[in-house]
DNA sequence: TGCTTATATTTGATTATACGCATATAGGGG
DNA sequence: CCCCTATATGCGTATAATCAAATATAAGCA
């Protein structure tokens, strides 16, 4: 049953924080990293897994990969919109990682380098 | 999280039959055994875990336990309803099952003791 | 009381999951 | 070519989940 594989991949605090935010538009690993304030190999792991299951897809981009929604996957399963339009009125943690996501957005964008000194 | 408890639970083969069945009214632990053709203690486990999740709601009587979808969690959480009306569609399982369920109402309820011969 | 059925729980083995640390790979820029 | 950054992965470990078999509990019935 592939559902199930959904339901497991986001029945983790750090994925369903991660599908929050890409729900707002991709990202690349190091700003997801940045926001939800998790190691890079955690990070890494939990975005493959996610991208497995089909609930993101992956992009590179020169030295950056970028993620975001699967769309396919999101229409076909529509508990998934459901269950965040539900979740994050309550969630303060989802609704915190927004805010950080905003704050990140409007600030330099860290995954690209500083020009040289 | 509470939402990370309902949906571990429901990302199980076995508890997501449970609660396909248990959408369409209680039942007792003997008629889901038989249903989902399962083992008795493994038929136990999973229903202590759904209820510890409030996922259902247990109710003894006599030498039975009659489970039933716990209403207050299934509408304070919209997503379940909308993920079993998606997945029926698709679940050959989720839908054999129903069947099953069907026939067994329609037979003699096993749970009830045969009179003696 | 003793027997039988329904259900829960314990136990032990197996497997899955999560995490940190270290290392590997790949691309960009000096 | 070397170094730096971004990302992925291997390894060891700790914790959780699953299952079957056996045992415990509780209620009904003879």
């Amino acid at each position: 049953m592939e559902t199930i594989e959904l339901l497991k991949a986001l029945g983790d605090p750090t994925r369903l924080r991660m599908i929050n935010l890409l729900l707002k538009g991709r990202l690349c690993v190091c700003e997801i990293e940045s926001i939800l304030q998790i190691t890079q190999s955690n990070a890494s792991r939990h975005l493959t897994r996610l991208r497995t299951t089909n609930l993101i897809v992956a992009e590179k981009q020169a030295q950056w990969v970028y993620y975001a929604i699967n769309q396919q996957t999101l229409s076909q399963n529509p508990f998934i919109a459901v269950l965040f339009e539900q979740e994050l009125k309550q969630n303060k943690t989802l609704a915190g990682d927004l805010i950080r996501l905003k704050n990140s957005k409007e600030s330099a964008d860290r995954c690209v380098p500083l020009p040289s000194l």
